[in-house]
RNA sequence: GCACAGGUGGCCGAGCGGUUAAUGGCAGCAGACUGUAAAUCUGCCGCACCUUGCGUGCUACGGAGGUUCGAAUCCUCCCCUGUGCA
């Protein structure tokens, strides 16, 4: 499968670029990974620099310059992340800022706004990412809200969608430069909505079948990996990804570890986005053909020999166990750059694998 | 030489008569990290031993004596460092 607008084979991982940067690498080199799409995320977004500002500089792909595709977070995780700085209505919620304590009432309207200037390829309904452990009634409410909000994002969104940045767009407000990152072609934005459900099959076929029925642009698997054990990830995925479309791209969120990513792609996933190779990275965590790697234990201080002996990243070609452990030693922050930029190239290889060994045999172009 | 100020565990630095193997920080060692409040967080960090326990023994606050039931903390002498004056 191809994902609508540039062109992206499936499945994918999607490096995470939180604030508009995958932390620690630069646009050019997550090019040359071979990075397809990244993420962005509206909460951080809207804060700093603000999505009215991004909207002035003619979108998100054009701030950060970043010419292939991305997908911004709607907010929801950081309902999750940011459990004690915050307040849930019906309506929506109230985020206190993790920057300055300021008040802030995020709307699943409001998120699509935001979203929708920020102009990213795909947005996603805003959504609560229930809690590990929840208990069924708690799971149930938490549903409710999800499905409620999916409906209002994606009726706002539909009526607003023509409004994004974008050269092509007849409001865009930015079509005169000629940027390669205006490229845009008459494409269109789109919108997943999000499975939630808790650890509840019938929650989550329930979640899934509702949202379906709402006809959006994809489809994403939420509220995962947030503390549960590993089966049981598998499961609600195993349960929940028969009753998605197949002609549209499904997407779970926020996952895993290298063989996690490797099965669910097997099972069918095509998206996948995850902050442990980069955050692992930074803390000295790497991923290899021969297992994890902690590079900075002492026993790496003269082992002359590449991170991964079976990878032939940039970072692998070049450098040794024994300096990139002086570098994390040493906090240099080249550090974190050659950390994260390995463990992404081992993560676009794993699925770069399964792509050619599933050889994409639904090839839907746009 | 005189006058002040100091000498504390690898380093910096608290403590100034008794819950003190000794607060903190750094360094070191190990662990965690799953739609990023994360270049973060957690644990260990004098030595030895074991039944690994808020366990036992030993050593420790420049050195040597002393006061005291008890001293890193008080006294004496000595050594050393910094600053100022000769």
């Amino acid at each position: 499968m191809t994902l609508p607008h540039r062109a992206v084979e499936t499945p994918v991982f999607m490096p995470v670029g939180t604030a508009g940067s995958v932390k620690a690498v630069p646009q050019d080199v997550l090019e040359s990974l071979g990075a397809e799409i990244i993420l962005g995320n509206t909460y951080h977004l809207y804060l700093r620099p603000g999505h009215e500002a991004i909207r002035r500089m003619g979108g998100l792909h054009r701030f950060i310059s970043w010419p292939r595709a991305m997908l911004t977070d709607s907010g929801g995780f950081q309902v999750f992340s940011l459990s004690e700085l915050r307040k849930v209505t019906d309506e929506g919620v109230k985020f206190r800022s993790h920057l300055d304590g300021s008040s802030h009432f995020f709307t699943p309207e409001h998120s699509m706004d935001v979203q929708i200037a920020l102009g990213a390829d795909i947005a996603m309904a805003f959504d609560e990412c229930t809690e590990y452990p929840a208990d069924r009634s708690r799971a149930e409410e938490s549903l409710r809200l999800t499905m409620a909000w999916a409906r209002r994002s994606l009726e706002h969104f539909r009526a607003h969608q023509d409004e994004v940045p974008w050269s092509e767009n007849p409001r865009s407000q930015n079509r005169d430069r000629g940027h390669p990152q205006d490229d845009m072609g008459g494409l269109t934005q789109s919108l997943f909505g999000i499975v939630q459900g808790g650890m509840y099959r019938d929650l989550r076929r329930e979640s899934a079948e509702r949202l379906v029925e709402m006809d959006f642009d994809g489809y994403a698997i939420g509220g995962l990996s947030v503390g549960e054990p590993r089966d049981l990830t598998m499961e609600m995925i195993a349960e929940v990804l028969p009753l998605l479309p197949a002609d549209k791209p499904r997407y779970v969120m926020g996952v895993g570890y290298p063989d996690e990513i490797e099965q669910y792609a097997r099972m069918g996933v095509d998206m996948m986005d995850c902050v442990l190779p980069t955050r692992a990275a930074r803390h000295g965590l790497l991923f290899t053909s021969e297992g994890r790697l902690t590079i900075k234990n002492r026993q790496f201080a003269e082992d002359q020999s590449p991170p991964d002996p079976n990878c032939d990243c940039m970072v692998c070609r070049r450098y040794t166990r024994a300096y990139l452990r002086h570098l994390m030693q040493a906090g240099e922050v080249l550090s974190g750059t050659l950390n994260t930029i390995h463990n992404l190239a081992y993560y676009l290889g794993i699925m770069r694998r399964v792509r050619d060994s599933l050889e994409s045999e639904k090839t839907v172009t746009n």
